[in-house]
DNA sequence: TAGATTGTTAATCGATTAACAATC
DNA sequence: TAGATTGTTAATCGATTAACAATC
């Protein structure tokens, strides 16, 4: 019955994936501010982009709004939530207990968005058998093994990460998040996100300079 | 004389410059294995890139390469590494002594880049005079001060985000890493590259739960 | 010279934005 | 109803890619 025509599920944009996350972010805000409706202005400010292209990305999964009104901010939160699957629980598999690792171990946003690191694993017989946040760290040699996790983190030196990465892989792990400063190649069935700190040292270094002469002629 | 028609110099799109780190990498591997001469194919194809794609890129800089036969590696890589002002080092301040920023401080990566962290702040008494990495950790108090630093790295609590950065900002600081997952505004004169791990891992879980669908129906 | 590969132009593609009819 | 704001279409913008003349 009255159920929207489905198939309008083109493909959507990864950047309009990427911006959910931050509405949903601004929502959990203005939630906790008690707001009940926003209008896509007003929410579209807050995350940085135009109204036009909030309402855009929404409409990439269905109408979340009153015309004349605006979003009620709970509705629209649950829905957000639903679309990047925060409305429940991940399991996490952490590769890696070396200082980032233990650090990644202990970040408090991850439970926050339920995001639970289950799993720590790392190659040196020094840290097997620590326990960190509770958790007692394996030996890799432990993997692959059927995990059960929908997430996995690579804190491992660079040079460990191919191998790392693929005992994920094998463990059922379809999803990435890479710090290693390596590019993998592991198909199309796996999704990576990298965070490599050089990079990005890099691109602000070029930046940085780049001011300074807009400054100093 | 001979100098090519310069104010070829259009804006350069973002993108590129993040390109343009990945080439770095690609160009030091290069470099390594001795290889004097290396096509637009093949380092495209390292990069993960296309080819026309690597040519246009560089194109915002100059010419680079030789004409049937390609581009030579250490003249290459030279040109790169001065674009990216990754001949030269950088002084880094850090703000924020807890897990991460620890992690942070001992990251390799950093120095084999050029990147030096000189400066360790934290709010906490209990941080305070404590050495990391042989940096004395100082108080956060003693902000802002004119530092000389090129690059700020943000690892606080997200709530001492914005009060942390303009610290930073106050002490000249115009390029900043922020890992906390606020969104700053901190105008025109700063770059801010961010690096929101709750994100990533957000965009991760969506992703995740795609790629199960397309396996079982 | 013939073959290869660059640097650049023009065509393509995709994402962002403005505009507006639909409608609460 | 009049005013406001949505959802969507069409126009704009910018980045990627293909194609090729220049040239080593």
């Amino acid at each position: 019955m009255g159920r929207p025509p489905m198939e309008k599920r083109s493909r959507v944009p990864e950047p309009t994936i990427s911006r959910l996350a931050t509405y949903f972010r601004c929502l959990a805000e203005l939630q906790d501010q008690q707001v009940a409706v926003v209008s896509s202005e007003e929410i579209a400010f807050r995350a940085g982009v135009k109204a036009s292209q909030f309402r855009k990305d929404l409409s990439y999964f269905g109408e979340f709004g009153v015309q004349g009104l605006g979003y009620p901010v709970p509705h629209l939160l649950r829905r957000v939530s639903s679309i990047l699957q925060l409305d429940q629980a991940h399991k996490v598999a952490l590769l890696g207990a070396g200082n980032l690792g233990t650090a990644l171990a202990g970040f408090p946003g991850f439970s926050r968005w339920g995001f639970q690191i289950l799993w720590i694993f790392d190659a040196s017989p020094a840290k097997v058998g620590q326990s960190i946040n509770q958790i007692v760290v394996e030996s890799s040699s432990a993997l692959p093994r059927p995990l059960g996790a929908d997430l996995g983190i690579l804190a491992v030196p660079t040079q460990a990460a191919r191998e790392a990465a693929q005992l994920l892989v094998d463990s059922g792990v379809t999803a990435l998040l890479n710090f290693t400063g390596a590019h993998l190649h592991l198909g199309p069935q796996v999704t990576v996100r990298n965070v490599d700190l050089t990079h990005e040292l890099a691109v602000l270094a070029y930046h940085a300079t780049q001011l300074q002469k807009a400054v100093d002629p």
